[in-house]
DNA sequence: TCTTTAATGTGACCTATATCACATTTAAAA
DNA sequence: TTTTAAATGTGATATAGGTCACATTAAAGA
């Protein structure tokens, strides 16, 4: 059903687009990977995952905006990820290690995904050596963006850190509030709103 | 010759232990996959990569330690990680993208090493899907302590943070000094200092 | 062993960023 | 449309942590 309510093809399918920036597929492949996802809808401020959860879903942005965030001590907000159209999103210690989230993540905006159960994606990598292959690139790939994030945290000032992530991200500026940018840098919405003066 | 050099038998191999802990081998497993290791010892103050240089290597720590660093523009060190034994250390995103490395990998004590190619990484995980679940494993524990950090960047303070990887990593405390350290927690040394006081 | 270099602690002072308070604007509900 | 809540900007002030300077101690080298 989602090849109608899209009115796209398998051909053009924006998850299989996605996949064959790393790895090439036959109709019949894609056809066998999509089948061990589902399609949800969830509308702004539904959660996805809530803190204490177990998470045994990994999700996939069609279309919308989400927040993956975690609350200190003081009550405070942090932001660990955002995520739109393309992104891959969980809670990843929870639904790796099977243990309660420490995070929750959040839809800024109406947003459409696609989700894969934990026991679909070991059954789907088992099967499938070249999904093992685009996961573990992905991995790769998630796991330097990470320590580049934290590169950052330690050598750069908040306005160092602000210009870089509007530099990388634009699009993001239009679409979340300042507040939830100055959570995801590690900074105070009123320094945050300082920078630009 | 590893065998040798360590009195040690393919059963006790340090390394085999280590990939045990995720996937179990056969003997034969073992030696094909140690086949793809070169065995290097480094003294105190080489250099495993040094910044802007093309890495094609992943090392494992047999023993010794070793930090991976980078400078910022005033000059400042920062220490990105640690590595003593049984751990694995590179610069992963010039070994991924087969770039220049941004970080210098440093011996802090005189070093001995496994290093794997990024060729033989390749065939290795293509002939053996099992050694591609191995790293798969590795790379998701790996992307959880990053994200760990980065939380603990932004919601902790100083001491928290201090007080938080002492509790990890207490041997860490005995063989680096706290210059080091504090280079790793993103504080001053005297700030680090004075935590205690 | 002697000599040099690095590690560590601590005082004095500085600065980036946080916090609190409030006004204004904008967007979301009802 | 009206009402309510959230987002944003900005001043005043506080503070964690940075920087500089110097003394002491410990550890490398030679």
């Amino acid at each position: 059903f989602l090849y109608q309510s899209l009115e796209i093809t398998r051909m053009t399918h924006p998850l299989r687009q996605h996949i064959e920036e790393i790895i090439s597929l036959t109709d019949k492949e894609f056809d066998f990977i999509l089948g061990h996802f589902e399609h949800i809808k969830k509308r702004k401020h539904q959660f996805l995952v809530q803190e204490e959860d177990f998470v045994n879903k990994e999700y996939w942005v069609i279309k919308g905006c989400l927040k993956t965030c975690f609350f200190d001590a003081n009550g405070k907000e942090h932001i660990l990820q955002f995520a739109m159209e393309n992104w891959w999103t969980s809670d990843y210690e929870a639904f790796t290690n099977k243990t309660k989230a420490k995070t929750s993540i959040d839809c800024l905006e109406d947003t459409e995904l696609l989700y894969i159960t934990f026991e679909n994606r070991e059954k789907l990598t088992s099967e499938m050596h070249k999904m093992e292959r685009f996961w573990a690139k992905k991995s790769k790939i998630g796991r330097i963006a990470l320590q580049n994030r934290i590169l950052s945290l330690l050598k750069n000032s908040a306005k160092e850190r602000y210009d870089l992530l509007l530099k990388q991200y634009p699009q993001l500026f239009q679409r979340v509030s300042k507040k939830l940018i100055a959570s995801y840098l590690g900074v105070s919405r009123e320094t945050l709103s300082r920078l630009n003066s």
